[in-house]
RNA sequence: CGGGGCAUAGCGCAGUCUGGUAGCGCAUCUGGUUUGGGACCAGAGGGUCGGGGGUUCGAAUCCCUCUGCCCCGACCA
């Protein structure tokens, strides 16, 4: 490819709206350009980009026996309302309806369609296990799109869907995308970590993330010193305190804390650790009546983890202020677990302090000397709260470490749950009739290039893993449209490098060598020649690589098979 | 959904408080000089100042309204 027939549309400003480093790049870099929020055009640089992981994620599909397809992205109400999700999915779900007032959807995801395709056209046992997947437009009206195309509305998805006839069937082919995925984010070259999450919406009953690590992640990921053992925060088990809790020293007093509505307040106005103190949240209960759950004052609630339980509504909600006041006759800021009139729910590691510090249910007063039983009762104990940096591991071995994640693979055993509501059934050896068990298996392919770029820049740009780079060669001739010598000598190797297949941006722009070192940088091509008459003088050109600080010489006889040399590495 | 902010040339911004008919940098075009790290000189084009309404002799600027976008929050007890 020449230059001057590959716009490259790079900026040396940045848009003022772009965040994180990825979304600044991609912009700057010309690969993507916004057209309405979470909504982007893939630029000639940035579909390159795209081609190249879907080449990866398609060959690593296919190698574990998934077999491709293409589903459309507007689909017909009536299977959704089959699954129940037409009402489930909620506002995500962008809706539509044609000129004759039918409802569709613009598919966020499309385990209907697939589990529809599949149960018309599998009967028979033999015909199983089958898995199939798609490079397909997804579109999710996200309430808060944000960081480009890492969590665009609009986004290109990978998703596959195994059917079989035993749970062994399906545990086989979970197990063979684990592995499938696990090659493809290392091809990539990303630095990864496969974590334990939560099934979410899209439901079933087990599931692992896929998480590129990066700062700017919007998870959290818990993971052990000294184990395997990976989890998203949502759903990483807070291990039960080794410690029982011990005998009251204290008497219950009343203190006068004065404005002090929040746990930091308290801790500065009493001089203690929050750690000594709990926090009551009154939330809306699955009967309609609140319920309190309560936490150490250092702890931070998991929405999650509190929805599965049975007391709880789903979604969480807290109570409102007004309702507040009736139960626990006080503002908001005051409020403890002694002399709460409704169930009381509290978080191991709250259960076995003692001699703690909560609200009194008084304005400006919170109690001290607080213990459980003698004091508040409880209704149940139960794992609340996220896990913080330093717990031990649920698995008993080592304490947890918390780092960033951006989730770009998901991958989940559903179950029956989309064959029983759809009726997708086969007959077995036995002629019987058998539901299908399906997994799902997503890859965010727009969101793993972000996610490789944040991981992959420097000071000049991005610096792309080589299977990711939109060109593999920059070939920039220096006074190509003076020296005649140099013209011949860059055209020469340029159709070098191309017949022997290599992916070559060929620089012919008229323009100074400053913007294009400045532009091959900025679009992170990793290996780069440099044509120009001095070399040439002794038959040589310059080679540098995107990773290094210095150039060397090459002889321009061998460039080619060396390139080739590199490339294959 | 709640809170805050922004909207002026393709992009980044100033001008708005204190009303007088729009400017800077980058980019673009022309000519010339340059050519191994985002060149220089001279010139040029490009704006219904987000839309609508109002106040005023006069509105980018003041008032009302609508729209779009960005950020923060949705753990507060």
């Amino acid at each position: 490819m020449r230059t001057s027939h590959f716009p490259l549309a790079t900026t040396k400003e940045t848009p003022a709206d772009a965040e994180v480093i990825s979304h600044k790049l991609m912009l700057r870099a010309g690969m993507i350009r916004r057209l309405a929020a979470g909504l982007y055009t893939w630029m000639p640089l940035g579909v390159r980009v795209l081609r190249k992981v879907e080449q990866v994620v398609r060959e690593e599909m296919n190698r574990a026996g998934a077999v491709e397809i293409l589903m459309p992205t507007v689909q017909p109400a009536e299977l959704w309302e089959e699954s129940g999700r037409w009402e489930k999915y909620g506002p995500e779900l962008l809706r539509l309806h044609d000129r004759h007032n039918r409802d569709f959807c613009y598919a966020p995801t499309a385990e209907e369609v697939v589990t529809d395709i599949v149960r018309r056209e599998v009967q028979s046992y033999k015909q199983l296990p089958l898995t199939l997947y798609q490079i397909q437009t997804k579109f999710r009206d996200e309430i808060r799109p944000r960081f480009g195309v890492m969590r665009g509305r609009e986004f290109i998805m990978k998703d596959a869907y195994s059917f079989h006839l035993t749970d062994e069937s399906l545990q086989q082919t979970y197990d063979a995308m684990h592995a499938a995925y696990t090659r493809i984010f290392e091809r990539l070259g990303l630095d990864f970590r496969p974590v334990r999450a939560d099934t979410g919406a899209i439901g079933g009953s087990f599931s692992h993330e896929f998480h590129v690590l990066a700062a700017s992640g919007e998870d959290a990921i818990a993971f052990s010193t000294e184990s395997d053992y990976a989890a998203n925060v949502e759903l990483a088990e807070a291990a039960a305190p080794s410690t029982e809790r011990a005998a009251p020293e204290q008497s219950l007093e009343k203190v006068s804390t004065p404005n002090a509505r929040t746990i930091a307040d308290l801790t500065r106005f009493l001089g203690i650790e929050a750690s000594e103190t709990v926090k009551t949240l009154i939330v809306e209960g699955a009967d309609g009546n609140p319920v309190a759950l309560v936490l150490r004052g250092d702890h931070e609630l998991n929405a999650v983890k509190a929805e599965k339980l049975d007391f709880v509504a789903t979604p969480l909600r807290f109570t409102s202020a007004e309702r507040v006041r009736d139960i626990a006759g006080c503002e908001p800021g005051f409020i403890g677990p002694a002399g709460l009139k409704i169930p009381v729910i509290v978080d191991r590691s709250a259960a076995v302090l003692r001699d703690f510090i909560c609200g009194a249910n008084e304005k400006d007063a919170h109690l001290t000397g607080v213990n459980w039983e003698r004091d508040a009762n409880i209704t149940a104990v139960e794992d609340l709260r996220n896990v913080v940096e330093g717990d031990a591991s649920p698995d008993g071995k080592g304490t947890l470490r918390i780092v960033r994640g951006i989730e770009v693979g998901h991958i989940f055993q559903l179950g029956r749950k989309y064959s029983q509501s759809m009726n997708a059934r086969v007959l077995d050896e036995d002629g019987k009739e058998q539901m299908l068990a399906m997994g799902c298996y997503g890859i965010g392919v727009t969101r793993v290039i972000a996610a490789a770029i944040e991981q992959n820049h420097d000071e000049q740009g991005i610096a792309w893993p080589a299977p990711l780079a939109p060109f593999q060669v920059a070939l920039l001739p220096m006074n190509l449209h003076k020296s005649g010598a140099v013209r011949e000598a860059a055209e020469k190797l340029y159709a070098e490098l191309l017949a022997t297949g290599i992916d070559v941006l060929f620089d012919d722009r008229n323009v100074r060598p400053g913007v294009m070192f400045a532009d091959m940088e900025l679009i992170g091509i990793p290996h780069r020649i440099v044509v120009g008459e001095r070399g040439l003088k002794n038959s040589v050109v310059e080679y540098k690589s995107r990773q290094d600080a210095e150039s060397r010489e090459l002889p321009l006889a061998d460039v080619t098979t060396r390139l080739k040399e590199m490339l294959a590495q």
